[in-house]
DNA sequence: CAGTAAAATGACTGAGTAGTCATTCCCTTC
DNA sequence: GAAGGGAATGACTACTCAGTCATTTTACTG
């Protein structure tokens, strides 16, 4: 059964808001951003927002989880397709950065929600925790995997996993700041070319 | 000549207001945070906090950068102090984990302001981004001066300064959401290996 | 210990904004 | 094309909170 006319309206009403909350509060950060801005940017009156969603809190959470999960289902599937070691990371690294540079608006939300996962009103639940967790878990398990193998050296497969992770957001942050000049493949390049020798065996 | 009593008194004050806000900034974050909640912690009354910073945004930035000013300062010490390269980048992860163990209030505030780098409103005239940069440019000369002494292998040393700051932050982060349950001495060696591996020549 | 000046106080104000809801608009159906 | 109903609107409300300032307290001096 295909969707009703009101399904659609609905879900291209959502998609319209999301994209448009991800445009402001990538500008100005959740708490600078007033709903009329959001409104306005959206093409809508304030009161419609709230036919959609409950609250600010709610519209943001929704940008946010839609866009990671989104990105985590990116990386599982690329990284799951990819055939060894060296190649699942280079496939979770490429798939991230790429996301990323394709959804600038989103990357600036994800960073800053990453920088305050310690402030509970944030991230509510700690869902954000959790999806930040399953990435790295799933890193963890590759490499546990490769170490078993012999493929790379004995190391702790959570922190190295944790620190892969760290390092990606950093290579996307350099190039959003304007820090880094090179071509995003240089950057991927160099980027593993550092993690390969760290880890290999 | 020494401080007069005013002075005395005064410096006495702000550290005090200063400490205060970073435990409840670091507790709630920078809008979540009222006033009346930094001069109830620093026991004193709200008009008091005005006779000493002139804004709420003052206050937190002074507590943020003093920080920042007090880190760098440590860091940049220890490494000219340590003598190879390997010593330095020891000395520097060591200085900075090490600090922000110290300072868990702090760190979260840096942290969420790392995070908050693009936002115009926070870090004002990007003193935060200036301070940033000016430690990766202390390990970018690091890491030249041992590559032309063929001591690390040849790399571009601007993106790799910044993807060390980046591991060193990842790791404190691990510690203080509980993700990594090592020893602080651990985590240190552990990183230390990854990245000396990942450069050495 | 009185007099004075500086420091501290906290009740108050004004600006800003999340969320509401009576009204209007528009689309469908007969 | 009239009637009915669901979607959209935006003026309005209720509240929060940064920053002020008239008053009180404290500290110093002679």
């Amino acid at each position: 059964m295909s969707k009703t006319k009101q399904e659609v309206v609905t879900e291209f009403r959502c998609t319209e808001i999301l994209d448009a909350a991800r445009k402001v509060f990538a500008e100005k950060g959740f708490s600078e951003t007033t709903m009329d801005q959001v409104a306005e940017c959206a093409g809508i009156a304030k009161g419609t927002l709230y036919l959609y969603f409950r609250s600010k809190r709610d519209i943001y959470m929704a940008a946010l989880m839609e866009g990671v999960r989104s990105l985590n289902n990116d990386s599982r599937r690329k990284v799951e397709a990819a055939a060894g070691v060296r190649e699942k990371l280079c496939a979770f690294i490429e798939t991230r950065v790429g996301y990323f540079e394709q959804h600038r608006d989103f990357f600036l939300i994800y960073h800053s929600e990453v920088g305050n996962l310690r402030f509970p009103q944030a991230s509510h639940d700690g869902q954000m925790s959790e999806l930040y967790l399953e990435q790295a878990q799933m890193l963890e398990e590759v490499l546990k995997k490769a170490a078993a193998a012999g493929e790379i050296r004995e190391l702790r497969p959570d922190s190295t996993a944790f620190t892969v992770c760290d390092m990606t957001r950093g290579v996307i942050v350099q190039r959003l700041l304007g820090w880094s000049r090179a071509e995003l493949n240089d950057d991927i390049q160099h980027l593993i070319g550092l993690i390969w020798r760290g880890i290999a065996a």
